[in-house]
RNA sequence: GCCCAGGUAGCUCAGUCGGUAGAGCAAGGGAUUGAAAAUCCCUGUGUCGGCGGUUCGAUUCCGUCCCUGGGCA
């Protein structure tokens, strides 16, 4: 017998978690999370997780669930979301995995190479060469090590050399080897069933301005520079990838007096605009029918 | 009204000692096996303010008009 699970994915702002609070309470379901920042708990405004009226209205799973000094990376959210997901279809509640990260939700579906996880000072020592040499150099260092992966990276992709160097680094064994190695698969009696919310670019956009603004009326200011203070006072790590938050970098120049609020609303605005666009990207191009995905729907 | 300085890509500007022009940002397209709300790649024809003149040829020189900013009255 199959087991649905259900995924609703697209850009942010698209209108995917009413989407998934109203199929939740159709189908009797839980909503779990699959975005990279909502799974921290810091920023809950400005990294737009479901309020608290939502959660009441059917159980919400991985948000705010992690420390912000954790990493949480496409690896592990799958070992955090497969069990949770197994354990929902257990005792008969329809999972309905929502979000907007490409990468975890073909993680699930597809599975990844087991890779180690990369301990913070290696990642440290990596991120301190790649500044020190400049990127075609650090590329020309990897390459001399590990040509094979280097071959794979373009010179000025600081994130993927990076990785690379960190993995070499910390195993002895290049990533390309790593990523060579049997996917760890989803359970074979899963079946997906995919809804992606693609409002199309004009509506988007205008949703994405108007969130932005709802987002300060909340009080995204305000957390923010709560949260930027606990940074200071070195209770969030200054390595936390929650500091890297659409719209923080406006808003921290807004507060220092560098730009006008108009001005920090229109560049949060565009950061918004432009991650959704990336995001359209993905999931027009990467998501493609495979065996284990029962349907594929594109919702405007 | 007079005097300056400008009017060049959606925006901010560079440039052409006369041979029809380019950066950054924005925008569009794309990549995506572990920090992915990250990171990176590709894409630049626009009456060079209008109209005349000089010239083989003007966005570039000259005249004039319009617009914007500043100064003087």
């Amino acid at each position: 017998m199959t087991k649905t699970v259900h995924i609703i994915a697209g850009p942010t702002a698209s209108g995917k978690s009413a989407l998934a609070v109203k199929r939740a309470l159709e189908l009797n379901g839980a909503i779990i999370n699959v975005d990279s920042r909502q799974i921290y708990d810091a920023l809950p405004i400005l990294s737009a997780q479901p309020s608290e009226d939502d959660k009441k209205l059917a159980p919400h799973y991985l948000y705010g669930t992690a420390h912000p000094n954790e990493t949480v990376s496409a690896g592990s959210w799958r070992e955090m979301a497969v069990p949770l997901i197994e354990k929902l279809l257990e005792e008969g509640t329809v999972p309905i995995v929502t979000g907007g990260n490409g990468l975890y939700i073909k993680t699930l579906m597809e599975g990844i190479s087991p890779i180690p996880e990369v301990p913070p000072e290696i990642r440290l020592r990596a991120n301190e060469r790649q500044k020190e040499l400049g990127n075609p150099a650090f590329h020309a260092e990897l390459a001399k090590r590990d040509p094979a992966t280097a071959a794979q990276y373009h010179p000025m992709h600081t994130a993927r050399l990076i990785h690379a160097w960190e993995i070499l680094e910390a195993t002895g064994r290049p990533l390309a080897e790593w990523q060579a190695m049997p996917k760890a698969a989803p359970p074979a009696d899963w079946m997906f069933d995919i809804t992606l919310v693609m409002p199309e670019r004009e509506k988007l956009y205008a949703q994405c301005d108007a969130r932005f603004v709802q987002m300060l009326e909340a009080g995204a200011m305000e957390e923010l520079e709560a949260f930027d203070k606990k940074v200071e006072g070195g209770e969030i790590s200054s390595e936390s990838v929650t500091i890297k938050t659409v719209g923080a970098t406006a808003l921290r120049a807004l507060r220092e007096g560098r730009i006008s609020k108009d001005a920090a609303l229109a560049l949060a605005q565009t950061e918004t605009r432009q991650y959704a666009k990336r995001q359209t990207t993905w999931f027009k191009n990467q998501v493609k029918p495979q065996k284990n995905i029962a349907e594929i729907a594109v919702l405007s």
